[in-house]
RNA sequence: GGCCCCAUCGUCUAGUGGCCUAGGACACCACCCUCUCAAGGUGGCGGCACGGGUUCGAAUCCCGUUGGGGCUACCA
């Protein structure tokens, strides 16, 4: 990494509470956690809520529990810049005084009628008007109208601007408030921040950033280092109009900060040591921004899903029962909540772990075991129940299952020897199992029938043969 | 339209001039294992956008073309 100083390192993460914590924000905090970690820096959390109108409490708490569930803790605010609006008049103040902004009273209309171009920028009336702060008047900063500024970037080299091009930008609203830039520009300064990690959609900004901090006197300039956007199939920046984003949802989903850490790192970026799939500490100190990939990613949800199930089969025993909690304590579980039995759960539970990719698959796994009448899945009963030779099978397997002993190894040998007595010599299993379980598909069935009882699984049976007469 | 960014299998990437007949992961296909489904194992399919240079040698460097994307608010 560039040592541009010998200052501490402070990096900051600085979303504004407009809507769902969104996964593209979730890499470039996790890029931002990670470098303030290895640098032994501070990871600083601020929060922009300079847009009252689009500003609601709820987002913001909804940025911090987000941060606080992917494991991203900041160490210092959330500091708001609600509060922070002295600072922000005051270097207004000191730029217009120093005659580095102007205050103009343009509408766009009026522009247009004087360019004829609605693409071309402000055209700078006001600059030599002399107009004094004023309602509905906006502060504009007086951009160099010569020469090229250049971001160095750690990620995208050196991307280099015409001033020429760059109009004479708005730095505070005709209502008095200010705006991205200066409060951005202005709390960076304040705050001693030495990296800006963000998007990549803010490049065409940073050069604006320079421009102000080098009028502002904001002393060193911080590192930057814009990350590529993530897109969707259609290859555009994903929006919350379009593309499921919220951080959020995916939890909900039943994916775990485990795997949504490790693929939100490799998205743009891979560990030089080790397979993709890596515990976060791991990652965490193999991070290198400058190995970051300049291109856009896909996000894909498939590979999500992959590493989900992954890593819950990682996952030690006593955590996975612990994470499955919120799933089968819900109130839009399948069964009746009094009928939940925790040691029958406990007992199944590892032949879940390694089936299911969510979390939220479990109960659907599992709910054959606490309901009286089995709900029998419309496909499963169709593809496997309505051959001529099931009838006969499943009165085979209860007059087996009345007399066997009653454990796993039994059962199997007592159901395969009743298939066979019938005629049916493969699958002999899985018209029971849809007798039993109500679906064609789902853990091993010897295990659960063991533990449900003979009683249970013989009536089991024996209903479903009822059903088919 | 203008400015800026980007370009290796379908997707995410490894690759920083010879180790590349381009490696891995996800997806997909086949086989093995197997009480269903998964998991696991083995194998397979599949890529350097195009055109010029530079060089003994280019996926790697340069230029151009094409394609994609971002920004273009008194939003952030």
């Amino acid at each position: 990494m560039t040592v541009l100083s010998d200052r501490p390192v402070r990096l900051r993460f600085a979303p504004s509470p407009t809507g769902f914590f969104h996964v593209g924000s979730a890499r470039t905090t996790l890029y931002n956690w990670c470098v303030a970690r290895q640098m032994g820096g501070t990871f600083v959390l601020r929060i922009e809520d300079t847009d009252a109108e689009r500003n609601k409490p709820e987002w913001t708490e909804g940025i911090l529990s987000a941060m606080r569930w992917l494991g991203t803790e900041w160490d210092e605010g959330p500091y708001f810049q609600s509060e922070r609006t002295a600072l922000y008049a005051e270097a207004a103040a000191r730029l217009h005084g120093a005659g580095k902004a102007y205050y103009c009273d343009c509408t766009r209309e009026a522009l247009e009628d004087r360019t004829g171009d609605p693409n071309q920028g402000y055209d700078g009336f006001c600059r030599t008007r002399g107009l004094t702060v004023g309602p509905g008047r906006a502060l504009r900063f007086v951009t160099p109208d010569e020469g090229t500024t250049t971001v160095i970037d750690l990620i995208r080299g050196e991307p280099t601007f015409e001033n020429a091009l760059i109009e004479d930008f708005v730095i505070v609203r005709g209502n008095g408030a200010a705006m991205f830039l200066l409060a951005n520009v202005v709390d960076d300064i304040d705050m001693r921040i030495t990296h800006v990690i963000r998007g990549e959609e803010h490049l065409p900004n940073t050069p604006k950033a320079l421009m102000l901090w080098d009028a502002l006197d904001g002393g060193p300039e911080p590192v930057w280092a814009h990350v590529p956007v993530l897109v969707n199939e259609r290859r555009q920046k994903l929006s919350k109009r379009r593309d499921k984003v919220a951080l959020e949802m995916y939890r909900e989903d039943g994916f775990l900060a485990e795997s949504m850490r490790n693929y939100l790192m490799l998205l743009g970026w891979a560990p030089k040591e080790g397979p993709e799939l890596q515990p976060f500490a791991s990652l965490a100190t193999q991070f290198r921004l400058e190995d970051v990939v300049p291109s856009p990613a896909f996000f894909d949800v498939v590979k999500l899903t992959a590493f989900n199930g992954d890593h819950i089969r990682l996952l030690p025993f006593d955590e996975f029962l612990d994470l499955c909690r919120p799933w089968i304590n819900s109130d839009s579980v399948p069964w009746a909540k009094d009928r939940f039995d925790e040691d029958l759960f406990v007992a199944l539970a590892p032949l879940v772990q390694e089936r299911v990719s969510l979390l939220s698959e479990v109960p659907g796994y599992v709910d054959f075991l606490f309901t009286d009448e089995v709900a029998y899945d419309d496909t499963a009963w169709s593809k496997v129940m309505l051959k001529a030779n099931v009838p006969a099978l499943l009165g085979a397997v209860a007059d087996a299952f009345g007399t066997c002993e009653w454990e796993p190894d039994a059962l199997k040998e007592a159901l395969e020897a009743a298939g066979v007595g019938v005629g049916v010599t493969k699958r002999q299993q899985v018209p029971v199992r849809v007798a039993v379980t109500g679906k064609q598909f789902g853990m091993p069935l010897y295990e659960p029938m063991a533990l449900l009882g003979r009683d249970v699984v013989v009536g089991r049976i024996e209903a479903a043969r009822a059903c088919l007469a």
